[in-house]
DNA sequence: TTGACAGGACACCGTTTGGTGTCTTATTCT
DNA sequence: AGAATAAGACACCAAACGGTGTCCTGTCAA
């Protein structure tokens, strides 16, 4: 099983993830179809998508259609909310309170 | 300039954030004490966050500090929030609803 | 002032990554 | 039945990655 950060890192795999959510499912042809890369790349990616719990394929006939498991995403998204605090703007107004009630 | 989704995608430098998101200020040579890798390492990948503008460094006497700077994070939770209807599990009362309204 | 400490700058190395091309098999269409 | 399409399975490649060790230069302290 692979890292759910490392598999979003790459801008091509993040594509991949937004053409799923508008489609529901997808055969790898058509997705292939638009990208620039060959075939061969973009199965790789979706094999690391898949390793990630992002996408889960079957075969139709002699395609393989996949569709979007976006629930591990949820493990970037608790990790990221953890420093929502360092950026809003009123953690600055926040800190002078303190030092103030610190005297 | 680096992409701040590859930056995130490793576990030393998410460790790395989360020391600079407890200390405010802390010098190369303490945070490198904390991990098994050497020197050398840390200040790369602290050089990669500097990259994504995650860190922000300034050199005190004969030591380098680092501070962090959270705010790229913000393009990533934007992106996964994108993603969030797709694990809440009232969407799938809303298809059905969206399903119903449409006959 | 001499030694210890912090860290920049390299050179180097094995593994992973993102990509290619080719061959083969299974399925669909005519 | 025969042609065309979809995709798995390899072998292969250059570049990037994560790590090391070594050398050199400032800076602080005895």
């Amino acid at each position: 099983m692979r890292d759910v950060y490392s598999a979003v890192a790459d801008p091509t795999r993040r594509r991949l993830l937004h053409l799923l959510a508008d489609a529901d499912e997808l055969p790898l042809h058509e997705m292939t179809a638009r990208f620039r890369v060959g075939r061969t790349a973009v199965t790789k990616h979706l094999a690391v998508l898949k390793e990630a719990g992002l996408v889960i394929d079957r075969k139709a006939g002699r395609e393989t259609r996949y569709h979007l498991n976006a629930a591990p995403l949820r493990e970037i998204q608790e990790w990221v909310s953890f420093y929502e605090r360092f950026w809003t703007e009123r953690i600055d107004h926040l800190k002078v309170l303190l030092e103030e009630e610190n005297l």
